[in-house]
DNA sequence: TTTGCTATTGATAATAGTTATCTTCACAAT
DNA sequence: ATTGTGAAGATAACTATTATCAATAGCAAA
């Protein structure tokens, strides 16, 4: 299991209840919130916690590599704390946004590299459509 | 051929001198400029062009589906005037964005769509790693 | 446990890309 | 030619993010 206090102890980082907070919090969603929607959540929790915390939290975690920022297409970025690449899909009707089974991608980033001669460091992949839910929703809502 | 002039007259926008001026620039380079890289080239021969005028420009192409926008994890965007979507690369050295060949994605779409149950209509494919030039560079450059 | 060093917090100012506002201008239709 | 309207240019406003800085708190050493 993945301990942040002893990684941010190893790195030489102090471990604040601050930190924590957002971690777990991030940790605990599969929402992907973007940083602003992290600190209204913690408010009534953490009610003295700046905005600029959490900002500065997850400037820490991308640095440790424990947490990777996404941009779909919002004037702000979302955060994830499975900091493996993988591919994320959003919907246009809700702006929800999940994650993806990247299973079907290992061949691509080899074919990837060897049509550009580029060496692959990593990749961004982001899909836009309509959600089964909104799907539905379409078809009974709307007459 | 494609006709600028034909498509804004045709949905009732006026033909203006600077929006030809920065449609044929995006259409003549392969670079995939930001907004103030299309000022920045447009001012030796528009010298009175604002960049506010360059932005409103690429929104109305944006609304035509003439131009896409892409994010490549810069705190700007970048635009291509190629309004199909296809994949990107980024040199992470240099900074480069190129077009990458996406014939291989074509299953990927049905793929993602089968897993996610979502209907498809947009993705954004980005890749990021070091460009041919650069690993050349970097061999030789540093020892 | 106490002390002292220093990273971190919280509040807020600054930054930068983009958008909105507003006045003036250009062009098309009458 | 005149008039109406969308567009341009200049600049203010907006917003997510980053920088600043004094006060605080984590942590190592005594």
């Amino acid at each position: 299991m993945f301990d942040l206090i002893r990684v941010l102890k190893e790195k030489g980082y102090k471990v604040t209840p601050q930190r924590i907070a957002v971690y777990d919090l991030l940790k605990g969603t599969k929402e992907h919130p973007s940083a602003d929607m992290l600190y209204n959540k913690l408010q009534p929790l953490y009610p003295t916690m700046s905005l600029a915390t959490v900002y500065k939290s997850l400037e820490v975690f991308k640095e440790l590599g424990l947490v990777q920022e996404l941009n779909v297409g919002e004037d702000k970025f979302r955060y994830d704390a499975n900091a493996r690449q993988h591919p994320h899909i959003t919907c246009s009707c809700c702006g929800k946004v999940e994650d993806v089974d990247d299973e079907m991608f290992f061949d691509l980033l080899e074919q990837v590299s060897q049509k550009t001669g580029y060496e692959l460091v990593n990749q961004k992949l982001y899909f836009f459509g309509y959600c089964p839910q909104c799907q539905k929703n379409k078809v009974s809502g709307v007459s």
